[in-house]
DNA sequence: AGCGATACATACCGACGGTACGTGAAAAGT
DNA sequence: ACTTTTCACGTACCGTCGGTATGTATCGCT
């Protein structure tokens, strides 16, 4: 039990995040109560409500955090490599790889556009990941590695792909389903090229 | 009104599949109540619940007109094409155009997976369009247009791009982004292509 | 020590999905 | 033609769930 009251919030909060990702992971954002959730928490809903103002305000807290364990995981593949173009091409995979996983298939991508709408859902998946990927394309596009383009509707292309790719992948009992659509995805890329 | 049991049933459930499609478009599944849906059919909801097994059950069967539509639209536009190339973008295109539109927008692309899980909206959408996407691409391949590949992780990267695509050009204020974001589409089909 | 703010817990409410049961008209059987 | 069955509902009701109002103990500050 911590002591200040400050430890306290963040253990209730964390409890409650904690778990909240657990279950809609699990069984999806409306198939799970907060009856359930404070009682996995080791809360009451009292305590739920003091810190968030609903049940879609928790789900914004969830996502946030599922999000950002994405972003890490695709910044720390892309920062390993050298030039623009690997940083691409290696980001591309470790996004497949992460948001193949539990937590982020139920929740960033296949709850989070109905729960919250899907303005608001680009909005935070731009400031994630999106951003990354529209800057690399804008810089290879930039040193003439793309042929000019516009790169807006070009990235919104992409980014569909590789969400829908990573639900294909997770759903998939072929181990050789994400090699697969590396392999697709690294093609297409690599057809995007200036000769 | 009808006199018949057959046509009663057939009024009835049309009523309710329709007023279901307007609500569910305007507001979201979750958003709308079944008092509401049977109030604007002229029914109530013993007559749902007498077709429909469920909430999730209507559903179903709107989300099958919904699809049935855009596919409708996508194969008048395939078809008018004599060759499988130009099927194939011309196809593309359409699909951006019908899946734009409201209904098809929150209904097919954002809520579907949502409610029904990935799994059973996939197979629903395989069996109304992305099969022909898998149909033409497979075509392309055996004649040597596209390089020799495999096609699933293919059809899943194009499907997705433009499933978010059209969700991006139905959201956008700029009256361009759907002939931007074909433009972008198109160029990125003929990279594919074999030299 | 006293006092206000904070972090809860408890009791309760309205709405919504779903069900049980009743009813009247069409269809089927004789 | 008359009875019987089935069908297409309508009505009343129930349990659950998200959300709220209110009470209370603890912490931090003066």
């Amino acid at each position: 039990m911590p002591r200040t009251k400050a430890q306290q919030r963040e253990a209730t909060m964390r409890a409650l995040v904690d778990e909240g990702t657990r279950l809609f992971a699990e069984r999806g954002y409306a198939a799970v109560g907060l009856a359930e959730i404070v009682r996995s928490a080791g809360v009451t809903k009292g305590a739920l409500y003091h810190h968030f103002g609903s049940k879609e305000e928790l789900f914004r807290a969830v996502l946030r955090r599922v999000q950002s364990d994405v972003a890490d995981q695709v910044a720390a593949a892309a920062d390993a490599e050298p030039d623009t173009w690997t940083q691409l091409t290696a980001g591309c995979r470790a996004f497949l790889t992460a948001s193949s996983g539990r937590s982020a298939r139920r929740i960033m991508l296949i709850d989070a556009p109905a729960v919250l709408g899907w303005n608001e859902w680009r909005a935070m998946d731009e400031a994630a990941s999106a951003r990354h990927l529209e800057e690399a394309l804008a810089a290879l596009v930039e040193d003439g590695s793309i042929p000019d383009q516009p790169v807006a509707p070009l990235v919104r292309l992409l980014s569909g792909a590789m969400n829908e790719a990573a639900l294909w992948i997770a759903q998939s009992d072929d181990p050789g389903a994400l090699d697969a659509t590396d392999r697709a995805l690294t093609r297409l890329l690599h057809a995007l090229r200036a000769d």
